[in-house]
DNA sequence: TAATAATATAACAATTATCTAATATTTTAG
DNA sequence: CTAAAATATTAGATAATTGTTATATTATTA
């Protein structure tokens, strides 16, 4: 329908989005660009409750975002998809503008 | 807080991704990746209601991304940052493979 | 096997989002 | 100035999201 988007994709990214679409999930989201962590290191990360972050990385893994695997007693999550880290970047360049990287907009 | 994503920032990303993480609001967003268009342009787009459009572009113009501009009887939205358009591409990355895209995952 | 550490789930009140139907506003045409 | 076209706003019922508190599950260690 749209034009590269199917309706039927646009209704899977919309999804996708909206699991991203929270502070502390986009945080997940981001530390785990980086590479794999388990739930204590993103709870030290993120400084929320642990039921609260068990929660949020439900929501990111039924969502599609997220991967996990346990480890022993330790359950490592990581990024579903590569892609995640181009959109992370996206993210960062319309909204992590320094004062000069507005100096030469269009 | 989250390396090069300030919490500040977050938040405002998380406001964005908000405005955009529903289908025809992300819908909205691809068409006016080609350009400028105004109301009735995206009314015979979508094939939605005229409020519900409305409203979701009200949304969308809210949450800063996108402005728009009366030209005489029209009302024309635009993105309001050329960087939604990397979003949209990195989007498609993820929600739009195809079967050949997919052959050489890592 | 019992205790402990790591993580997940359930229940629930408060907030926020959704769509539709009705109405209002603004601009140009006559 | 009035009618019509384009767009926005309001109201309201329904549903979804959020964080907390309490409890459950799973895996290791003693």
């Amino acid at each position: 329908m749209t034009p590269e988007f199917p309706q039927e994709n646009l209704q899977a990214a919309a999804n996708g989005l909206r699991a991203i679409a929270h502070p502390l999930r986009l945080a997940i989201l981001c530390h785990l660009t980086e590479g794999p962590k388990n739930v204590g290191e993103l709870l030290a990360l993120t400084h929320v409750s642990q039921p609260n972050l068990s929660q949020h990385l439900a929501k990111l893994r039924m969502l599609g975002v997220l991967n996990s695997e346990r480890r022993s007693q330790h359950i490592f999550y990581r990024l579903a998809d590569n892609g995640f880290v181009r959109i992370v970047e996206a993210l960062k360049t319309v909204y992590c503008k320094t004062p000069e990287s507005e100096a030469g907009k269009s």
